[in-house]
DNA sequence: GCTGTATGCAGAT
DNA sequence: TCTGCCTACAGCG
């Protein structure tokens, strides 16, 4: 489910587990084969991610393997010997003890270095690369006339960010889907980005999105445990209908460029 | 078996 | 603002 926590939690697994390794590289599916067939037999030196993306360079290849999982994209880290294929297998890279197939991924594809830079220069800062600048993305928000919410899923202002984290971020700092950006002062722009850092080390670290405080869990609520789609415990995405853990007014939903935008109409105010 | 849906994004209109 | 697309799975008949 792929957020940027997924992407940066998987880069980790690829060094660990495949870094510095010589790997068998191929295409079961078939629409990555020729550049499959270029990383066959050789080195994998290290996996990055950068908002949504994952960049894997490999021994002895200019290229990069650029990979995003778009909606429905996923990488399966398998252990042991041969594994049989299973679905769409787009790439697998494996060697003697490990596997890792990746399907239904929206980009595949050997990157160029001056396409490498290309895209790392066009994504806004990523809280989760600890070299990011908040002040680049606020600068962005005072120079436009959007809703902070539609913003927040852009990734030339701020990488990795999902419909996920930019609802829970949002109703953690009480702020409407409709406030404008430019109306955000920069002390609740940094505020609001600091969460930002904590949720999705926190999703880093677990590999879903939590981001319900304790005070406010169901059982210290006196309610019952929730069960989410998605595996994580969250406030209000795709909780519309249900009652706000805080104040139990019915959480609601609404369309905001073409995405689903969920928020609590009391705990949640314009700026 | 079919339909709808999904944490995304690019390109056309 | 709309369309298409990458894939798997739940819900339905």
């Amino acid at each position: 489910m792929p957020e940027g926590h997924t992407l940066h939690r998987l880069a980790a697994t690829i060094n660990e587990r495949f870094g510095g390794r010589r790997v068998r590289s191929s295409s079961p599916q078939g629409r990555f084969v020729d550049g499959a067939a270029r990383v066959d037999g050789r080195v994998l030196r290290q996996a990055d991610a950068w908002g949504k993306h994952l960049l894997v360079e490999v021994d002895g290849l200019a290229e990069s393997v650029h990979v995003h999982l778009g909606l429905w994209g996923s990488m399966a880290v398998l252990s042991g010997g041969a594994q049989p294929v299973v679905g769409q297998v787009r790439w697998r890279v494996a060697h003697d003890e490990a596997t890792a197939d990746l399907r239904g991924p929206a980009t595949c594809e050997l990157l160029a270095p001056p396409g490498v830079e290309a895209l790392v220069s066009r994504l806004g800062p990523d809280p989760l690369r600890p070299d990011a600048d908040p002040t680049r993305a606020w600068r962005r928000l005072q120079s436009s006339r959007s809703p902070l919410a539609t913003l927040l899923m852009d990734q030339s202002v701020i990488a990795g960010v999902g419909n996920v984290y930019r609802a829970e971020v949002l109703f953690r700092r009480g702020i409407a889907p409709t406030t404008r950006a430019r109306d955000i002062d920069e002390e609740t722009w940094l505020a609001l980005w600091s969460d930002l850092v904590a949720l999705m080390r926190e999703g880093v670290r677990t590999g879903r999105i939590d981001t319900v405080r304790p005070e406010h869990e169901p059982d210290a609520m006196g309610r019952e445990p929730r069960q989410d789609d998605h595996g994580g415990e969250v406030y209000v995405y795709r909780r519309d209908g249900s009652p706000c853990l805080v104040c139990d007014t019915p959480v609601r939903r609404a369309e905001l460029a073409g995405r689903n935008v969920f928020w609590c109409p009391v705990c949640q105010q314009d700026g």
